[in-house]
DNA sequence: CAAAAAACATGATTTGCATCAGGAATGTAT
DNA sequence: ATACATTCCTGATGCAAATCATGTTTTTTG
């Protein structure tokens, strides 16, 4: 299809304010097979089912969650509002900024989105790691770099931009580094999306019948489909 | 004074919003004295001018910045619109984001906000100390973990507040945190409270102006004063 | 020191979006 | 198969805050 290779051009130039990240972390590449053994020794595997609750904001952090498979849903809550911070999807690390030893506890909740697979690796053995390897430590500063740069694109996105630029954005953002494809089914309800955009439900379902309307997009239930993203990548930046 | 003991425990408690980071580095710290020679040799002082750029957005980043002395303003821009990612105080490090080696672009721009000395020590020393030195690279992960996590609470903050929650919240942290007083001549001026919290010049003006009728602070100039820390924590936290 | 330029202020108007209320469709338990 | 719960959708209403317009004060600078 024509529009992929025009898609990912697009979520190329601006994957600055890119809202669901696929940052992967090639980190126990650098491990000797020593530590690889230690990290296999101190971990342990779980399943969880969609919907299952992983971490819980305000619980003490005792390992790092390594994503093997599935999607989870990062997000931070306050009362009855909650913001979700962002989709991991396989190979992203989660619990990072828990490292700090006088920063013990998750700042967020993480559950699964669909069936997921994840290592829980004990956090004092990450730590010792970083002190021991240095290349080990420069993939994880890496992981929180650009983690921390795309949080600032997405910043600047949902302060500035109004419902149509947000919803463009995460539109193309979905389509172009989540699924990686033009047509895909998406898993978040409209009220997910709205969590995702600060904005509410209602208007997230209007906004994206505007967009079938003005043939940007296809929606079928869940089934979504970029019809034009250069379309959408001009209001991205209009709005 | 008694509002400052008051002002210190509500900050405290509120830290997860908090706008205004004063996150010092003690990375140096850890270093061997060899270490520190050669981070001298690759260092240079330089003072800047209130209202001076010191690293401008799209530039290659070769350099890690550390603040000696004054205050830096660090933000994001698009076209006419910008967005103020953090205040830099003395001993925060800037450019941590560009240290994975695919990452040499500043993402932002960095100015001066009061004569400012800063010490711009070569990015590629400070990659190979993070190999060396495992210290050194906690440090630096420990600095990384803490910006995000606060970036978490701001970006929360801004989304889902409404403007007497933003501003009560920057009025707060910057009480508690940058002067650590509950009176103190504000630098910035209302235009850059709107780039802060994300509202117009004239809302942050009308704001400002309803917390000093309702005797929550007291305003003269650029003089300010916080005289119910606790009334400006409700807001913040009632929206 | 006067002129120009910012910064500060305030009222009137507009608008984007949340909220409310209610209905259709889909999914899920019994 | 029926009841119940979600999710999805639509229209009406209201409000918060941006924008516009305009004036005042303060600061900068030639």
């Amino acid at each position: 299809m024509q529009n992929s290779k025009v898609l990912s051009n697009i979520v190329e130039r601006i994957k600055t304010s890119c809202t669901v990240s696929n940052i992967s972390c090639s980190c126990f590449d650098h491990l000797t097979e020593e530590q690889k053994e230690l990290v296999e020794r101190n971990q342990v595997l779980v399943e969880y089912k969609k919907g299952e609750v992983i971490v819980k904001q305000g619980t003490f952090t005792s390992h790092i969650l390594y994503i093997c498979e599935g999607l989870v849903k990062v997000f931070y809550e306050e009362g009855d509002q909650s913001l979700i911070l962002r989709i991991a999807s396989p190979k992203s690390l989660i619990g990072l900024t828990s490292l700090p030893t006088n920063q013990n506890i998750f700042q967020y909740t993480a559950s699964a989105y669909v069936n997921t697979t994840v290592k829980l690796i004990d956090i004092n053995i990450i730590r010792k790691l970083i002190l021991e390897n240095g290349r080990f430590a420069t993939a994880i500063i890496d992981v929180l770099s650009e983690v921390a740069m795309q949080k600032n694109g997405r910043f600047f996105c949902l302060n500035h931009r109004q419902a149509f630029g947000k919803l463009a954005d995460i539109i193309l953002c979905l389509a172009g580094n989540i699924f990686k494809t033009d047509k895909f089914e998406l898993l978040l309800s409209r009220k997910e999306l709205a969590e995702l955009s600060g904005m509410s439900t209602e208007s997230v379902i209007r906004t994206l019948k505007s967009f079938q309307d003005d043939g940007l997009i296809r929606m079928n239930g869940k089934t979504f489909e970029v019809i034009d993203p250069e379309g959408l990548m001009k209001i991205c930046h209009l709005g």
